[in-house]
DNA sequence: TAAAAATACTCCATAGGTATTTTAT
DNA sequence: ATAAAATACCTATGGAGTATTTTTA
């Protein structure tokens, strides 16, 4: 028995629900001939006969039934599979700045920015370092979404995140504003370095 | 997005289980350049990076993760297919005689048989008809293993159960050795006839 | 006789192979 | 220098198409 073809278990599930070749051709936007010769070859590499014909109707077999629940329980996991591609490629677009101070943008940032940029490929980064005073101004004026500084940051208005299984010498915190929505990357960024807290 | 291509599922599984090109051509007995090749295609195809090369080490991305363990989740439920199949491959051999007395015989028997045929295509079947005395005295002779009959039938060595759904006029009873067992596809006949009594 | 499926053939894309080059230890 | 992956190229098979025949209601 040859393994199983995803696209004979596509075409085999569309004729079966539509009762007829003709009828899942048009659905599938493929010719009849060719749906004729595919089942043939599920039936031949399952060495199993799926349908039977009835004059013009065409009906499953037992084993044909079985088949088609199967499809549908391989189906729903498959399309779970698709989705989450899809939610993940959402999230891969699109740029992301990343503020840092001398110590941790020297030290941590290549090590998260490049794991990152293998994770997410298509978001552009790109990393911003000045002295802790600067970037924190440059948060707070909405110059800089995010960033990693090493002093102890004491502002109301900013959301400190300690990073501990980074920790070198001292406490590094990743900063960002409080009363502004973050964007889809500085999520996903945020999302592995910073656990929920 | 391309629709999930199951041998390209299987290939990067290998792979990913592997965590080597050159092991997983092994295991699957195909050349290490046809793995780099559909690895490079499935990527392509669901427009993800599943691996990263840290130097020689072959590392799943994120996504490539996700993939993994939904590539169990689909296996898990093809295999269970697969073997579904295998069991009623099982049960579709053999030879089957079944007897009959003259009503069931021309009545019934054809359109039981023919379903039967069917649904077990490679079961050769032959249908012995003989009043309902004769094909008893078959039965308990071990010359037929299954029949069809008319008559009420008490007999002390047999089973005898009733067929009711698909009664004609008087009651038809399918009859059998109690001492011996059933061969596979009598028993896969019996399974579509007669009911769990 | 008018539909639906099967068959025959042709064509192209894809999967696989071998030989070779590139890369990283 | 060596082992592993990538690349280049070739071949064969499988899937799809069109044209046509067969079947059955």
């Amino acid at each position: 028995m040859a393994p199983l073809n995803l696209n004979h278990l596509r075409i085999f599930y569309a004729v079966a629900k539509a009762q007829s070749f003709s009828k899942a051709a048009e659905e599938l936007f493929v010719s009849q001939p060719s749906l004729s010769v595919q089942i043939k070859r599920f039936e031949q590499d399952l060495e199993v006969k799926l349908f039977h014909q009835v004059g013009r109707q065409i009906v499953l077999t037992d084993i044909g039934e079985k088949v088609f629940l199967y499809a549908q329980k391989v189906f729903s996991v498959v399309d779970e599979l698709e989705h989450h591609l899809q939610a993940y490629k959402g999230l891969n677009q699109g740029r992301l700045v990343v503020g840092a101070s001398t110590t941790p943008g020297t030290y941590m940032l290549p090590k998260i920015l490049g794991q990152f940029k293998r994770n997410f490929p298509a978001i552009e980064v790109t990393l911003e370092i000045g002295n802790s005073k600067e970037i924190e101004e440059k948060i707070l004026n909405h110059q800089l979404e995010v960033a990693f500084v090493g002093e102890d940051v004491i502002e109301e208005r900013l959301h400190i995140v300690q990073v501990p299984e980074l920790m070198i010498s001292r406490s590094i915190n990743v900063i960002y504003l409080k009363d502004v929505a973050l964007s889809v990357p500085a999520v996903a960024l945020l999302d592995k370095k910073c656990p929920p807290q």
